[in-house]
RNA sequence: GCAGGGGUAGCAAAGCCCGGUCAAAUGCGCAAGGCUUAGGACCUUGUGUCUUAGGACUUCGUGGGUUCAAAUCCCACCCUCUGCACCA
């Protein structure tokens, strides 16, 4: 069979058939979308676990006789492709190589795509026809881009949705920032793809001077213990002078929180208390800190004149004297620094160097087990730390913060008695109330280049528009849905609680990328995460609002329409109304709710989390509509939600650095389609990642291979098959199990051991059949294969569904796979009994070997196996059941066969009891193994090569071999070797 | 720091919820044999240690505990991965 190939044929059959084109019917519909793919490369294998994993799921569904509908679209929203097109403008030889060695496009292509459209087109046209490819059965009628008109109105009615609900904010908020281009940057615009962290820390406000001295700590617990502040008397420091902070604002009519408790998001504020003040910079915290602060510079301070000053202390004012410090870097932070030389390694280190520890004596914060009054002086000591400059100094400072965090206590009041962690959110949150600190944002990762070269900072964007997901009603809404919806895996559930409990307000705009212009400010474009989180009903209506915007124009899609065809609101001039409206609503109302959401784990705590947000929020409008039936809002929430692990290469994490990324359609090339598609769903359970390794794949191939000459062979087999053997009702015993299990593990995504059972197993068992058996009775085996492994490997199911011709054991009459139905188990095939016998005879073919290896003969003359007398079983049912000796023999008095030989019974049982454990389960008769072994007895002798097989009862071995007879016992016959 | 996941034989990975059938599935790797002109593919066997009769012993991050019995339950500790937002 040709894996390369299948794929073409049938999946033109599939699209001539339009069977993947649904239509409203009465039947029960199933709608699935997965995560839409961001066009600004081509597609991995990465990409293809997600969309595989939904398209089992629709054509598992579909086999269960839904009406599914999976559509697809490109999400083109955002900066990164403005950033990729404007790196290829530049010839940025990095981007031209990753395109050419890895994804093989040629420079000359690459060169033609710096228009963002052209390179969205280019793009995205590669990536549908990965997917093609890849057979999955997508609707692609109801194809959109977001930056299309006809979106950019449905997401302007979203948001007039939100904005109507109290639910869009107005406020500033820091961002990474490139100083240079002037814009906010994200991980794609950094040097090496470095995502900038943005952290929170608190500067503590001495006053000294004509002002205050700002200094950024970690751990602004241990405030009481300072002695003195650093200057580095290197650097260049200024005075300046900074205004008040501009105010918040708050959009919307209703506030759903009011006279609720005070809002969360105080901590984003300016306190009343911090009143604008002058303060002591470095110039390199100056340049950096304008963007988040607004200042004005007075006039430059030399080092030496800080130096001169007496700073006093914020919580009692004592005097405290300024010391130079060369560990002070004048890029971080503020370049003034506190220092608590009991706690601070650091601190402690550099008074020691200035040989001042006598004069500023340290002062305890902290009481720590196992450290006297000064830790840090202690721990260096201990540790043998040289100097400030000596790299185990930052050793020590971690060790010691992580110690005194959790067992430190506060020595004073009124902080005594807490520890580090609770101590140091108190003291932060009091020194910010009196206005003696600032909140300020560092980059946590610094420093963090823009690709243009520049240093990122912080900035505080003012005018930035936010969804306000830290409303509590709203939450609890979204909390409401949640409980109700499926989530799998299931574990992810107190994820997406703990998303919805610790998300905030989110910034939904930006100033610029492509996408929907912001409704409320023109200047401002929609993010990424925010225009896609409802467009799930979009695709309901798109191809009728398409043609709707090519007939009457754009402008006729307006508000009205949406409130009417997704809230059932009726326009207020009824003559507005189109045949094309009532369609439209007859279209989303049959295909909504959104029965299953696949996307990958990332996006469980934003993107998943804001879908289920912005459901309960737009729907709450839901209406009846003309026709009058009721459809309370939860009836349009999501049903379910499903993520996966990614796919790792040859066990690796693909990077473009790495340079082992394998494309999609490099991938098909190469292995076929359904090979691919098996190998990146079922190499892992679905919240692992998976591993896409050529060793795997040709595993694959190799066990199709070995199916398909099975095939020919069945299919060329003229004569009937005769009544079944022992061996082949075995081999149908345990198929029928895993046909049975089947259902199950599609329901529940569990494709890796679905797939282990399917092929693995399955060719196992087969093997093992045809070694027993040199007849072979398939037929029954490959028509409910097929349909079986069908929503892994499509083309391949229809391959050998279209072999094996005309259906006799199965399937009613289907002309392809891709529609038959869902086989169900033929229960009365599965019979314990026949797997508990060949799991017999292989531990004593097993024991057998063993036996061999041990006296070193490999080819025996004979072979006699002593099944148990049948009061021993009796025996061992006892055992089970007491697992006692007295209690065994106290009832087996009370057994007329086993009483009369008490002794043998005492001794048995002793045997059986030491090994308690592996007698648990059920066993086979007497009679039964006989059976079994005098079935196999001519596979046996030529397993043993030609070796002669005696079977025999325990009471009818001959008197030389009644020793050892006596051993056998149920489920281990005695086994007796000649030479 | 907060939240979540994980540590199992050479590697990957199942088992853990519901303790015994667990020297622990399965795949890869490795070794031997078969087939073959040869290689590949395929098939068989083996792959913790010891063992000339199917046995014994030691193993599932570390240390304790519960139990007749622990990879599995409880406690403590160590290590490790992921996310923490305006970024798709």
């Amino acid at each position: 069979m040709d894996f390369h190939s299948l794929h073409v044929k049938w999946q033109a059959r599939w699209n001539e058939a339009h069977i993947f084109e649904p239509h409203v019917s009465k039947g029960d519909k199933f709608y699935l979308t997965a995560a839409f793919p961001y066009p600004n490369s081509p597609q991995h294998i990465g990409h293809a676990r997600t969309y595989t994993t939904t398209d089992i799921y629709a054509r598992y569904m579909r086999m269960n006789g839904k009406n599914v509908l999976f559509p697809m679209a490109f999400h083109v929203t955002g900066t990164p492709i403005l950033a990729m097109a404007k790196r290829i403008q530049a010839g940025d030889p990095e981007l031209f190589g990753i395109f050419d060695k890895i994804y093989g496009i040629p420079p000359e292509t690459t060169r033609t795509l710096t228009e963002p459209k052209s390179l969205v087109l280019f793009f995205s046209k590669e990536i549908e026809a990965g997917m093609k490819e890849m057979g999955y059965s997508i609707d692609w009628r109801r194809k959109f881009y977001t930056f299309d008109a006809i979106f950019n109105k449905f997401i302007q009615w979203q948001f007039h949705k939100l904005h109507e609900a109290g639910l869009i904010a107005k406020g500033s908020h820091p961002v990474p920032w490139c100083p240079a281009d002037q814009q906010p940057v994200g991980g794609h615009d950094t040097q090496g793809d470095l995502d900038p962290q943005l952290e929170e820390v608190t500067a503590v406000l001495f006053q000294a001077g004509e002002g205050f001295i700002p200094t950024i700590t970690y751990r602004p617990e241990t405030l009481p213990g300072v002695t003195n502040l650093w200057v580095n008397p290197n650097a260049k420091y200024v005075l300046v002078q900074m205004k008040e902070a501009a105010e918040e604002e708050k959009m919307g009519k209703k506030e759903a929180n009011a006279g609720k408790k005070e809002k969360k998001a105080g901590k984003k504020e300016a306190p009343a208390a911090q009143k604008p003040k002058r303060i002591y910079l470095t110039r390199e915290a100056f340049e950096t800190l304008s963007h988040q602060f607004e200042m004005a510079k007075i006039k430059d301070v030399p080092a030496s004149e800080l130096l001169a000053l007496r700073a006093s202390h914020p919580a009692d004012g004592r005097a405290i004297p300024i010391l130079p410090a060369s560990f002070v870097d004048p890029a971080v932070g503020t370049g003034l620094v506190m220092s608590v030389p009991a706690h601070a390694p650091f601190d402690w280190l550099a008074l020691r160097d200035l040989h001042k520890l006598d004069e500023t004596k340290p002062i305890q914060v902290l009481d720590t087990p196992g450290f006297g009054p000064c830790p840090a002086g202690e721990l260096c000591q201990k540790m043998g730390v040289k100097n400030q400059d000596d790299p185990k100094a930052q050793e020590a400072t971690k060790l010691l913060y992580k110690t005194e965090a959790h067992s430190g206590r506060m020595k004073s009041a009124p902080y005594a008695g807490l520890n580090g962690i609770e101590a140091k959110e108190r003291i932060k949150a009091d020194l910010v109330r009196a206005g003696q600190a600032l909140s300020v944002h560092i980059l946590a990762n610094a420093p963090v280049h823009c690709r243009c070269g520049a240093l990122c900072v912080v900035k505080q964007v003012k005018n930035q528009w936010f969804i306000d997901y830290g409303n509590e009603a709203w939450k609890a809404k979204t909390r409401e849905a949640l409980a109700a919806m499926r989530i799998r895996p299931a574990g992810l559930r107190q994820d997406y609680e703990y998303t919805v409990g610790w998300l905030q307000r989110k910034a939904c705009t930006r100033a610029s990328g492509l996408g929907t212009q912001f409704p409320f400010d023109e200047t401002q474009m929609i993010e990424a995460l925010s225009d896609s989180t409802i467009y799930m009903a979009f695709y309901t209506i798109a191809p009728i609002v398409k043609k709707m915007a090519a007939d009457g124009g754009i402008e006729k899609i307006d508000d009205q329409f949406f409130d009417f065809v997704l809230l059932g609101k009726e326009p207020a001039d009824k003559k507005k109304k189109t045949p094309d409206w009532d369609e439209a609503r007859r279209e989303f109302l049959y295909w909504y709710p959104l029965d299953s959401r696949h996307s990958a784990h990332d996006l469980v705590h934003n993107h998943l989390t804001f879908m289920i947000f912005i459901h309960t929020a737009v729907f709450a409008q839901a209406q009846e509509g003309a026709d009058g039936k009721k459809r309370p809002a939860s009836s349009f929430w999501p049903r379910q939600a499903v993520s996966n692990g990614f796919v790792t290469m040859e066990g690796k994490k693909m990077s473009k650095s790495m340079g082992n990324i394998l494309p999609l359609r490099k991938a098909i090339a190469q292995y076929g389609t359904d090979v691919v598609r098996f190998v990146v769903t079922s190499s892992a359970e679905l919240e692992a990642d998976s591993d896409f390794n050529q060793a795997a794949a040709e595993g694959v191939i190799s066990r199709l291979n070995v199916l398909e000459n099975y095939l020919k062979k069945t299919i060329n087999e003229k004569t009937k098959a005769p009544s079944r053997s022992r061996i082949s009702r075995w081999f149908y015993s345990r198929f029928h199990s895993r046909v049975r299990d089947a259902r199950a593990q599609y329901d529940e995504f569990q494709l890796r051991p679905l797939a282990k059972a399917l092929l693995y197993d399955t060719v196992n068992d087969l093997q093992w059949y045809s070694r027993r058996s040199a007849r072979l009775d398939l037929r029954e085996f490959f028509e409910y294969w097929a349909l079986l492994a069908n929503p892994f490997m499509p083309h391949v199911a229809e391959e050998f569904w279209e072999m094996l011709g005309e259906k006799k054991a199965y399937a009613a009459a289907c002309p392809m796979a891709v529609s038959a139905g869902f086989p169900s188990a033929d229960t009365k095939q599965i019979d314990p009994s026949l797997e508990m016998g060949e799991q017999y005879l292989q531990s004593v073919i097993e024991d057998v070997r063993h036996i061999l290896s041990l006296i070193k003969n490999e080819k025996p003359a004979s072979i006699s196996l002593i099944v148990h007398s049948s009061w021993k079983k009796k025996a061992r049912a006892l055992v089970a059941a007491h697992k006692n000796i007295k209690a065994v023999m106290d009832a087996a008095k009370k057994d007329p066969e086993l009483s009369k030989r008490a002794q043998a019974v005492a001794q048995l049982a002793g045997k059986l009891i030491k090994n308690i454990g592996s007698i648990t389960g059920e066993a086979l008769d007497a009679q039964e193994e006989m059976d079994v072994l005098t079935d196999a007895r001519e596979f046996l002798s030529s397993e043993f090569l030609g070796a002669k097989i005696e079977v025999l009862r325990e009471e009818d071995a001959p008197p030389a071999l009644a020793a050892k007879a006596s051993n056998a016992l149920p489920g281990k016959p005695s086994i007796f070797v000649s030479p």
